[in-house]
DNA sequence: TGAAATGTTGGGGCG
DNA sequence: ACGCCCCAACATTTC
């Protein structure tokens, strides 16, 4: 057997791998090239071309992938498939990424489901259940090829040329065993109140698996089962049912990608293509360095821009902040997180961005605006998130950390906070800002209904 | 997986 | 004792 990744830049149109996920993937090939005695093969170029030519050079007699559901992908490999099978060879794709196919989840019309709740509970739920992990091959025979090992990893230049990853490197323990280890410490140290603790940045009830998902160091199948055996062990249902269901988003956001291939680029309700969104690069800018006044927004997005992760809870916020008070296109935003996330994953990250927007499938209702100020003292009543990310403000009163703007002066003096100097004003008016995103809204509502 | 405005209720201070 | 007002606490409505 052997083993070969390729890095296709070629065949992936707007959606080439961004910034963050190249540096992970690049110690998550070096470890799973460790795992496999240095056997790994790692080329860059198309795969259309690339891999026929290897299966002739090397006479092999089948040619094995997991099945990936980006619409350049299934593009991809259909043709690469029907290449190799005229050529002789046997082919054959697995399922190692999805509990569920795509194409197995269907209302009883046979149409896809449009809600998540439906799709999740009557779809998957009440069809079969996730199979069981598979478990590690007994023994592999691997292909000596001396193209083999570290070099190519290195050679594909996925690390940065500034070093902008020393705190992602603190942050994060990558490849198969860091994965399991990191599945095995959430089951038994965050499992058990997650249902209440994933809504607080700052407490270890997030799982913090995404990135380990998206790059397949672990599978969605060993993950529902170690949940489902935690779960029950522990006596917490309700969090594990919680902890399941977002699986099932992920799950969900695969489903509506396969289904529309725009999903990445189109609003879903097409009445949302003329929405007067204002795209103010200076705000956008201020978004995306974390400089928006407004501390839990700029915590999140700092978060980002030195871990490669965000908590969901404050991708929400950031999200309805971005789209909503500052009225700003979600496609800024989807582009912003594919570039910034380890754990950018087209599927989940187009229909988030989506759902926020309100464009979505199962969208978010057009009136939700999330306040910032309100989120942040009940998610963050004592600070520590901010004080994390937002370091300048670190030695305001709680009263007044979630809000600068609103603190009388001699508080401010008292911190070292001299707004506009050591911490930006806010950069819009969040009243004023809801107002103008709930008349456009409704506006859209009441045109094209 | 909202927030703000508006409505309702009931206790307590007070003339 | 009584009516009146205030306001907190909660519920409902609206966007």
């Amino acid at each position: 057997m052997l083993p070969l990744y390729i890095l296709d830049d070629v065949n992936s149109g707007n959606w080439a791998m961004g910034g963050a996920s190249r540096w992970w993937l690049h110690h998550s090939l070096a470890a799973l090239n460790a795992s496999l005695d240095g056997r790994l093969l790692v080329l860059r170029g198309d795969p259309l071309h690339l891999v026929p030519a290897l299966a002739r050079e090397v006479g092999a007699s089948a040619v094995h992938w997991n099945r990936c559901y980006e619409p350049w992908r299934i593009t991809r490999d259909k043709a690469l498939k029907e290449a190799l099978q005229q050529a002789g060879l046997a082919v054959h794709s697995h399922n190692g990424a999805l509990l569920w196919e795509p194409w197995q989840v269907r209302k009883s019309d046979g149409t896809p489901y449009q809600v998540f709740t439906p799709y999740y509970r009557r779809g998957c739920l009440g069809s079969t259940p996730p199979r069981a992990p598979l478990p590690a091959p007994a023994s592999l025979t691997l292909h000596w090829s001396a193209a083999a090992g570290q070099a190519g990893i290195d050679a594909l230049a996925l690390l940065p040329q500034i070093p902008w990853d020393g705190t992602m490197k603190a942050t994060w323990h990558i490849g198969e065993a860091a994965a399991l280890q990191r599945l095995q410490a959430f089951m038994a140290q965050g499992l058990a109140g997650y249902k209440e603790g994933r809504n607080f940045p700052q407490r270890p009830n997030v799982s913090r698996l995404s990135p380990h998902l998206h790059f397949g160091e672990v599978s969605p199948h060993q993950v529902w089962q170690a949940a489902q055996r935690a779960g029950l062990e522990q006596g917490v249902e309700e969090d594990l049912d919680c902890f399941q269901s977002e699986l099932g988003w992920r799950e969900f956001s695969h489903a509506l990608l396969y289904d529309h291939p725009d999903l990445s680029e189109t609003p879903l309700q097409r009445r949302f293509a003329h929405f007067p969104w204002q795209d103010d690069p200076a705000l956008l800018r201020a978004w995306q360095r974390g400089m928006t006044g407004y501390p839990l927004v700029d915590a999140g997005m700092r978060e980002l821009w030195q871990t490669g992760y965000m908590h969901n809870r404050v991708r929400m916020v950031v999200g309805s902040f971005l789209v909503k008070n500052l009225l700003t296109h979600w496609r800024h935003g989807e582009d912003w997180f594919w570039d910034c996330l380890v754990d950018a994953d087209l599927a989940a990250n187009s229909a988030s961005w989506q759902w926020i927007a309100g464009c979505g499938a199962d969208a978010a209702p057009y009136f939700r605006v999330f306040n910032p100020v309100t989120q942040s003292e009940r998610f963050d009543p004592q600070g520590a998130y901010i004080r994390r990310y937002v370091p300048e403000l670190a030695a305001l009163p709680d009263k007044y950390l979630h809000d600068p703007a609103s603190a009388p002066s001699q508080v401010l003096a008292a911190a070292g906070v001299t707004l506009g100097l050591t911490y930006p004003h806010p950069v819009v008016d969040l009243k004023a800002s809801r107002e103008r995103a709930l008349a456009a809204f409704k506006q859209l509502q009441d045109s094209a209904p």
